[in-house]
DNA sequence: GATGAATGAGCCTTCATTCAT
DNA sequence: GATGAATGAAGGCTCATTCAT
């Protein structure tokens, strides 16, 4: 309530360093936002403290919330920030994908092992995050948001495909498990048991789809029609 | 479960009745455990504090470091408890199935929606734990060790299915959808936005499986042979 | 938020100290209004830090948050502590008093300039909430709460005294100018420029009656009827 | 009052406008003066920082100090800027009475009264130094060097009035008396609980005079002899 | 066994001050 | 003169852990 201490203060404190200022406003956001994506993918969650971001970025304590106010909207911002890279990756595979569904649905698959985005730090970084979303509102906002478009693309790329193909399958479920799996193999490249590479884990993936759409996808990827 | 430390909670400082205190020693971890899990459920891994327990548990603040020495030891000890109780309950689905590969796999999936375990708390617990995995050595093994006999059973029948069959699938990767596919629909009905049924969870399971193994299973389970 | 810290916590802190412990509850809290009163008497409000307040009663700092939960509510507490004190001092004296309004007027006035309350410590520490009620309505609370039964004490007597000598004063603007006067008085105790005693403090008081009231006091108190 | 300079604040950044931003030393230091006293009144003395006043004055925070230098120096620069603000007001009063000393000390009295001093924001400003007062010699000074003046001047007039009249009362202390209850009439006009305006406190302060001074005073004012 | 007062390390946050631009 | 990013000291608070009773 009454931070006393700051009317005395006659301490002054030797300066030295002639670090380089004002970097832009933004700039200096995403730098102390990439740290924090360091630190959770690092420490985990619970472990994460202000001063190990402000140390991974290299700034002083005090900047952090100078620039973010609080621990809870950098870590919110965070959040978002990702969400947002993560929507904008699978949306652009989509865009520069064929105008097939085979080939939309195998560009988005494909996308979330894009080496961009699919590296062991976002994973962790997503993990760090999973846990606390269950009890903390926001967080589980920015994750339904996220989800839902993704998911109503996978079952509406899923239902085409599977009038195209007469399949006979439901195409919520498939969607779902096609969703699933992409999360698991995100898992599983994630924890240190089943260590295989993102090219196995696409592979594996393309299969699944291979079974459900035999005659639209093998295991290597979209059988493209001539 | 537990209920009888639940009883003496309310009984606040009675110092003339002489009442029972002496719970036996598991009986009294087994309470605390069962607090614990409640706890993090509720509030999540970062923000479960010793006296949250306590509290839950209808005890003293210092009884829990009596009986589990420190916070982390508690937690690992719930841990554990949900990975043998997780254990325990496939395994005895297992036993209870008859001798056929295609019968032993639909109970094998169908017991991680026996409706003891497949409980909101018991999921939100697990997803607790989640994030913290990564920078805890210990949890991981736990859910290593878990995980690892888990996984071969079910790729051990995956392979015994696809050989009989002639699926000429890869018993690995299937094994992994499977395994993926339970996971993550035990993940959509934690989070609220796609709040299904345990019975429509199991039957997208079984329907996977439908086309995994089509001259095994239906969407309704298991084709046992005559 | 999120205190991260307690989680890793394996430090063993030496602990030497044999403290006397178990304190009874109240005494404690007694205790620490007590420094707090102290601390804010010799440092005032701003400069007050409950590193302070703890380091003065002897006890650790986490102690003072344990008993009083924040800062806010101990200075409340310590405020409502001093407030009861003062209503208690002239009810007593009111109480002591004979039944003649002048006597019992004469109690109420010399009640403020008790030792026991009229101490250059109470002095300040009242001084040092003084700043701080503008902007804080619970305070202001306390204040007025304490403040009417006073006023309206003052004003009845003063009325009785008025009717009863037939002095044609308005009892109101009376009653505060004895206020005012008790009020200035204590100030200028404390302000170092003009010190005074008590006993001169007082006849300044009583001499303040003798304009208003010639035939119920004179500057030595009270004329008491035989 | 320095409407100037509030002008410009909005404007930010303008780096094309060649905006006049030199006000004269000594209105910028004017300016932020004023602005502390707002704050000052509005948030008292604890919960004032540099960011509010500069907020307040609508300019950067770092002006303020490059102008006062630290924080310390701000509130000491408005602490004597109020104080000769206050004395000028009563000796300028002075000044404009007439030769009795019955005219000048009604002068006197009704200065504190006027309402260019006797606003609701100075006297919350007043008041948010007055817990300070006693932990900061500085402060101290100020006061003790402003009261002494007054003091000296309202009791010189006492003890001619008293001498005229033949009064047998003790200038020393009816001056105590009057300016307690001056002070008095300020902080009741302060607090919310006793609202009562300029006039009826004027009365109060005339009344208590005309009690004094019989031949000298009435409750409307001075008695001005033909 | 059980309680809860007590400790203290470490966290988030505030904010006076500095200084490059 | 003026801005506002940057620093760092210090404060309030939380909470795991200890321990006298």
């Amino acid at each position: 309530m009454i931070p006393a201490g700051q009317m005395q203060a006659p301490i002054k404190s030797a300066k030295v360093i002639p670090l380089q200022r004002k970097i832009s406003r933004d700039a200096r956001r995403q730098q102390l936002i990439a740290a924090t994506m360091r630190v959770l993918a690092r420490k985990g969650f619970a472990q994460t403290t202000l001063s190990d971001v402000a140390a991974e970025a290299g700034v002083s304590h005090g900047l952090v919330n100078f620039h973010f106010e609080s621990k809870e909207k950098l870590l919110t911002a965070t959040l978002l920030f990702m969400a947002d890279e993560y929507r904008e990756n699978w949306t652009a595979a989509l865009n520069g994908a064929g105008p097939h569904a085979a080939d939309r649905l195998a560009a988005m698959l494909a996308a979330d092992f894009n080496p961009d985005i699919c590296t062991p730090e976002r994973l962790a970084c997503w993990c760090s995050y999973w846990g606390e979303v269950q009890s903390r509102p926001l967080y589980q906002q920015e994750y339904s948001a996220n989800d839902t478009a993704y998911i109503e693309m996978l079952e509406g790329l899923s239902a085409e495909i599977i009038a195209e193909g007469g399949y006979g399958l439901d195409a919520v479920r498939t969607a779902r498990v096609l969703r699933f799996t992409s999360e698991g193999l995100w898992n599983d490249m994630l924890s240190m048991n089943a260590p295989y590479t993102r090219e196995e884990a696409l592979k594996t993936l393309f299969a699944l789809a291979a079974v459900f759409f035999p005659r639209h996808f093998s295991p290597e990827g979209p059988l493209t029609k001539a």
